[in-house]
DNA sequence: GCCGTTTTCGGCCCGACTGTTTTCAGTCG
């Protein structure tokens, strides 16, 4: 029985929260949620280091953590987490999850009223019974209430930063299994969607596979649930998240992942567009029986959903591509033949079988894009697929030409150990190096943020000699030494311009005052937007997903002082935050504002979010042009309202 | 509960904002 440190850090963050609602002190508290954190981000796994006796290197874990830890390692089970679950009810901790609520309250809602469920913790609210507590007003019950809607929308639903990690992982054992061919990851995670119910994995398999076995034994499920279909594996992981696999035949496989990759949306407009010219579902190759039933559903309903009224609009003005997509001649034969005349299994539908040679294809989308051509149209990524005028754009020949993660050259927005960053200037510049970045900005905190050790004067100045002194030393990358300043209360910026105007880029960011009226909120921002000094404007929105949403922000006001005043609008790849999202960054492109793909990075390692920024960028319909960090350094500077 | 050119105790991120209040406790970043 072993853990994964995910999940060892899991138990302790459990075992702090329990220990906060029992009114623990809150240093050991913090204890614990920092070993967690510690165990979150250890490269090696947690059964190692102990197997040779090592658990307290972990940095914060100590004699008393590393007997729970190790227990937990040997006996999968912690008697003490079983304790601490007796005497605190589930349903206190989830209250936690409210912003505004404390344990001290949570504490004292639980003594004063007994409850201990979020469905009574509502109802008390709605019936006003919070604030008969002393110190509890109606504007507790209103942030209760807002926090629980908050939670139900997440419910079930988690970040893609937890989902495609996990994901991938699956994606890359089940390879492994004698009897699978192929796998690839479809649904929402692999249209790259900020929040994601479950995880959807394709696989095409040959006879006698043990997928349904072995997956049944794999440490991170839970439980098998009953499957709906023959073809389908659904499993509950131990982090809740449920997993959908379906298997197939290698013939039905480019179909399968075609389907399950969805939105259904898209796939609606695209059996109009087929209808429209006589083509059924059937002859696309799309036999599974889920997309017959659906397209005679479709076809037969009166109702004409959105898509369909732009596909007749858009009728007379409709091209017909035959163009020949790059792959296909391979996919139908692998010689290169016309693909009319040698049509694939896969994709007439045929029962003969296949002559899809899956081992010599690598991607989902050369499978894929035998269909598209079918309806004539070019390919469509994963992350357009949302039916939201991909599809008239691509009739167009208009479809963006996305921007890519090779394309990125820097990264502008970085923390380093000068504020709460855990790594040097020179180790995040050097993990940037790694990744093929030609430039990075280290983008500290401004004084007054305390809690993340923002800089004085004097730290600043020893910074900007060490970040000097580096690009003196370092070959191959530049580093900009940046701020992240933040926007006060009242809207001034945390430095004076004497100051600002000393940096080689500046973002303005808002981290205090997340409670206040739209008015102020967007006083702030303008001033933000309309100072000569601020380059970019950091997490527009302020919101952290599924825990925290957007301060009073009118997201549009800020696209067009944006455009007004040259600011550039930040997406920040944080997979808690991405920030702009995807529907914003499309609104900003049309106003043509540039975007810069930032990390927020506090950790060489989460340098590697950038993926999440790219994936919402690309869904914002952003091409390389678009996105600053896409551009050479010199022409990025000269972009920088300081410098023009 | 962890940690130590402060080493077995006494610190540990601390100031601002919010809501409910007449002077402050709780929450948050």
């Amino acid at each position: 029985m072993t853990l994964t440190n995910l999940e060892l850090a899991w138990a302790l963050t459990e075992m702090g929260d329990l220990l906060e609602l029992k009114g623990e002190e809150p240093f050991k508290v913090r204890a614990y949620h920092r070993a967690a954190r510690s165990l979150e981000n250890l490269a090696e796994e947690a059964g190692a280091l102990h197997a040779r006796g090592a658990l307290e290197e972990i940095p914060g874990v100590g004699k008393n953590l590393a007997k729970k830890i190790a227990e937990l390692l040997t006996t999968g089970q912690s008697t003490f987490l079983e304790n601490l679950r007796q005497e605190v009810p589930a349903g206190l901790r989830e209250m936690l999850a409210i912003p505004g609520l404390g344990s001290r309250t949570i504490r004292q809602i639980r003594q004063g009223l007994g409850i201990t469920t979020l469905a009574d913790l509502e109802k008390a609210a709605r019936e006003k019974r919070i604030r008969t507590l002393p110190g509890l007003g109606g504007k507790t019950e209103l942030a209760i209430l807002r926090g629980l809607d908050m939670l139900k929308e997440a419910q079930d639903q988690v970040p893609l930063g937890v989902a495609r990690p996990l994901a991938l992982l699956f994606k890359k054992q089940l390879l492994a299994l004698p009897g699978v061919v192929a796998v690839e990851i479809a649904g929402s995670v692999r249209r790259g969607k900020e929040m994601v119910g479950d995880i959807d994995l394709v696989a095409a398999v040959e006879p006698g596979h043990q997928v349904a076995e072995v997956m049944a034994r794999h440490p991170q499920v839970k439980e098998v649930l009953a499957a709906e279909e023959p073809d389908r594996l659904s499993l509950q992981t131990n982090l809740g998240l449920k997993i959908e696999i379906i298997m197939v035949a290698p013939a039905a496989f480019p179909a399968t992942l075609f389907y399950a990759t969805g939105a259904p949306a898209h796939r609606r407009a695209l059996l109009h567009l087929a209808a429209a010219r006589d083509l059924s579902a059937a002859d696309l190759g799309l036999t599974t029986s889920r997309w017959l039933a659906e397209a005679e559903e479709l076809l037969s309903g009166s109702e004409w959903p959105a898509g369909v009224a732009r596909l007749s609009d858009g009728q007379d003005e409709v091209p017909v591509i035959n163009a020949k997509l790059p792959g296909e001649a391979a996919i139908a034969t692998g010689t290169g033949a016309p693909p009319e005349a040698n049509p694939p299994a896969a994709v007439t539908g045929s029962t003969a079988t296949s002559t899809v040679s899956l081992g010599s294809i690598t991607a989902g989308a050369q499978l894929e894009a035998v269909f598209y051509q079918r309806l004539g149209l070019p390919y469509i990524v994963p992350e357009l697929r949302e039916d939201r005028g991909e599809i008239t754009a691509a009739l167009r020949g208009e479809l963006p030409d996305l921007v890519t993660l090779a394309a990125i050259r820097g990264d502008l927005h970085m923390h380093s150990r000068y504020s709460d960053g855990v790594a040097a200037v020179a180790e995040m510049a050097a993990a940037a190096r790694e990744r093929g970045y030609r430039y990075i900005a280290i983008t500290d905190h401004s004084r007054s943020l305390v809690v993340a050790r923002g800089l004085n004067l004097e730290e600043l100045k020893a910074q900007r000699q060490e970040i000097d002194r580096l690009n003196k030393e370092l070959e191959k990358i530049t580093i900009l030494a940046g701020v992240e300043v933040d926007i006060l209360a009242d809207g001034r910026l945390d430095y004076e311009d004497e100051v600002l105007k000393e940096f080689d880029l500046v973002i303005a960011s808002i981290h205090s005052g997340f409670r206040q009226e739209g008015e102020q909120i967007m006083a702030r921002l303008e001033a933000a937007l309309r100072h000569p000094y601020v380059d970019i404007l950091g997490h527009p929105t302020g919101r952290m997903l599924g825990r925290r949403r957007p301060y009073a922000v009118d997201v549009n006001r800020v696209i067009e002082l944006a455009a007004a005043t040259g600011t550039i609008l930040e997406i920040n790849a944080s997979p808690e935050r991405l920030d702009l999202n995807d529907e914003n960054v499309r609104l900003a492109k049309e106003h043509g504002v540039p975007i810069a793909i930032n990390t927020d990075a506090h950790d060489p390692r989460r340098l590697a979010d950038m993926e999440y920024g790219v994936l919402t960028a690309r869904r914002g319909w952003l091409e390389p042009g678009d996105v600053v960090n896409t551009w050479e350094l010199d022409q990025l500077l000269a972009r920088l309202k300081r410098n023009r």
